[in-house]
DNA sequence: AATCATGCCAACCGCCTTCGA
DNA sequence: TTCGAAGGCGGTTGGCATGAT
């Protein structure tokens, strides 16, 4: 069935009565540029209202939730397009870790991003590697490699971009297109392994089973990110055992070492405190990282490779 | 060249909350 | 206070693009 003219009888299930609009007459699927439009006209001269009614009055045959939605999330002009940058992936990571599927939320954070971006973002990208892993995303397990291993991979990666510090010997490099990832290193191992991993000090006590408790005293099993890190969702500074780099090792064992990130987000600025009051006071300015990934991901095959490791190492 | 598999993402669905009469 | 309308949000779907076979 063409999708623009699927039927709209399944639409007012949800108590969102749409009984003025006539139905038979609405469309749906993909936008029309006739109807993009309209609708930006629309709102450049009339601005954002009631959505039902702007539908209505601008001439388009949607329901006002439809126009609101194509509005937010692809027309407005301060919608920000192109890959995830580096350091927009770290924020998502990271206040994934706080709030959990709290999208809009975490979007928040994230100027010119939209939450259904980064809830693509996060199904497509992070949950794919928890299915390479083995583990459901949301378990300890998953959790642990992401903020332990990957995070500090990132923050190398992206301070290594910016030229300001990185302890990396060897870096590689990932493009991936379409659905395969192609990878490149330099200085690394042959087999792709690269050390990345292996070169800073280590707490021995540190196992990801205690990793939970050791920034406070909630860590015991609950499902929620947030809680499971047992972090307010404001007035909190930055995760601090993840963020005290010298402090706390990250690994699952000996052979694995912390990057010095120490304090990454809060020396670029990211003070959530401050971050809430910045989006409060300019919510229109753009995040201040002018970094592009256009490695589009910071997952590679040696990374997978190595991660894979790590984690038997941390489950078995 | 054709077919299949996979990734990506725009759009929809439906529940919940907020608003206002 | 109640109730219907509208908005917000997270989950899900479907179609297109691309790569693999």
């Amino acid at each position: 069935m063409d999708v623009n003219t699927r039927s709209l009888s399944s639409n007012n299930k949800s108590g969102n009565s749409q009984s003025s609009e006539d139905e038979s007459d609405l469309r749906r699927g993909p936008w029309t540029v006739e109807e993009d439009l309209t609708l930006i006209n629309y709102i450049a001269t009339q601005g954002e209202g009631r959505w039902n009614s702007l539908a209505r009055c601008a001439g388009l045959k949607r329901t006002g939730k439809s126009c609101r939605l194509r509005w937010l999330n692809y027309l407005r002009p301060d919608v920000r397009r192109g890959n995830i940058t580096l350091e927009e992936q770290l924020l998502i990571l990271e206040l994934h870790s706080r709030w959990g599927n709290r999208w809009s939320k975490i979007a928040q954070y994230l100027p010119g991003r939209t939450d259904n971006e980064i809830k693509n973002y996060w199904r497509t990208r992070v949950q794919k590697h928890a299915k390479q892993l083995k583990c459901d995303v949301n378990s300890k397990q998953f959790q642990d490699t992401m903020r332990y291993l990957w995070m500090p991979r990132l923050v190398e990666r992206i301070q290594a971009a910016n030229g300001t510090h990185t302890t990396a010997t060897a870096t590689a490099t990932a493009s991936t297109s379409g659905g395969s990832t192609t990878t490149t290193a330099t200085g690394g191992p042959a087999m792709g392994y690269t050390d990345d991993f292996i070169h800073a000090p280590v707490n021995s006590n540190f196992t990801p089973e205690n990793s939970a408790n050791s920034s406070d005293s909630l860590g015991t099993h609950v499902s929620d990110f947030g809680e499971y890190y047992g972090i307010p969702v404001h007035n909190q500074s930055v995760n601090q055992d993840y963020f005290q780099g010298d402090q706390v090792g990250y690994g699952c064992d000996d052979s694995l070492s912390r990057p010095n990130y120490g304090n990454y987000l809060n020396n670029q600025g990211m003070d959530f405190q401050a971050a809430d009051n910045y989006m409060e006071q300019n919510s229109q300015q753009q995040w201040p990282f002018g970094l592009e990934d256009t490695m589009d991901n910071f997952w590679n095959v040696e990374d997978i490779y190595v991660l894979q490791q790590q984690f038997n190492m941390c489950v078995n």
